[in-house]
DNA sequence: AGAATAGTATACCAATCGGTACACTATCTG
DNA sequence: CAGATAGTGTACCGATTGGTATACTATTCT
């Protein structure tokens, strides 16, 4: 299993900095040192070997946010707690999250959109989610899960992005910023 | 220019439809009817192409954008005529606009990035010194105007993307609420 | 010991990539 | 009419693409 992983780790640097697109097959085993039928042993294809690279770093984010999105009857405190964990992956995987966003903007009939769909449905629903249960709470939210998850999602990402590109940092009070700007987008 | 034309709408379609990189010179050619030194003879090059069509698409939208940027002492105006202009281009080439920003989230090092990147400086800068000509107005602002113009950028396409995934319409309303979103975030 | 299984390398495949040498034609100019 | 110039097609280039047939080795299980 050293091959497996060292292929997984190799391949994420490279696709992080260059792209899944430019990024050859025969490029990650050479810099995994092994051949190309070791890569195809282990994951089938090129775009196994992504998804299988996406699988195991963002299942364990998914798995924050799940908790984090669990609607505790304070619609703000839980949409904070949910921006902080997005705050915090971008803090520690930023290349990871360019990347991630990367392939959100990709052409829908790429492999790299593919992959990454399924990822992003499963945010989408558990926002939608969180929204909806905020709603028996809020009356004047319901019938808006849709449109509050994508949105919230967007703000969160545009917030990211202005901090990986240096225009803020990703600390506690661009989080309440973040926050203040959605929930007043909303209630008014 | 009949061939030339032509290969500049094929060119725009299919990449807007597959991206940039997923697009060969093959394919263009084929799809415009024409063979490959043709292309060459009038753009040099896949990269020369791409950015022939990206000046011949986006300066007339950068000229509109420059009129609709000049600030009149009014701030919450001039960023709705922004705004607007936006959205209007957003309504009316959906497919590029798309294009547009998946090239902002392209590797930093790709052809496409590198293309895109002038066009968004001037975009950048051109909001830098709106804001900045309104910090003399709004003592509060001042100093500002990098976050504030790469944060109303953001903002926008945000809202621009909300509304090409079918989350919203791109109406009237949607350009109030955005207005009112970012002006609060200012202000408070 | 013997058989099965996983892992790995050599060497190859057809297809496609961006790009070009060269010859030809059409058109415009002196 | 002669010559220059722009535009275009045929046929090709070397490099690279994702992927594989086959044989070898190392380990594990019976």
């Amino acid at each position: 299993m050293e091959n497996r992983d060292n292929l997984l780790k190799c391949a994420l640097d490279l696709f992080t900095l260059n792209g899944y697109d430019a990024v050859g097959v025969q490029t990650i085993c050479d810099a995994a040192g092994i051949t190309k039928p070791t890569l195809y042993h282990y994951f089938g294809s090129k775009s196994g070997l992504l998804n299988t690279l996406l699988a195991e770093e963002l299942n364990p984010f998914l798995a924050q946010l799940e908790s984090a999105a669990n609607y505790r009857h304070d619609i703000t405190d839980t949409l904070y707690q949910v921006a902080q964990t997005y705050f915090n992956f971008g803090r520690q995987k930023p290349h990871l999250y360019r990347f991630y966003l990367s392939m959100w903007f990709a052409p829908h009939d790429s492999e790299a959109f593919k992959a990454m769909q399924p990822f992003n449905d499963r945010q989408q629903s558990l926002l939608e989610n969180l929204f909806a249960a905020a709603a028996l709470d809020h009356g004047n939210m319901q019938g808006r899960q849709r449109t509050y998850a994508a949105s919230f999602l967007g703000m969160i990402n545009t917030y990211v992005m202005l901090a990986l590109n240096g225009f803020s940092e990703l600390d506690e009070d661009f989080v309440r910023r973040l926050l203040h700007q959605f929930m007043h987008g909303i209630f008014s």
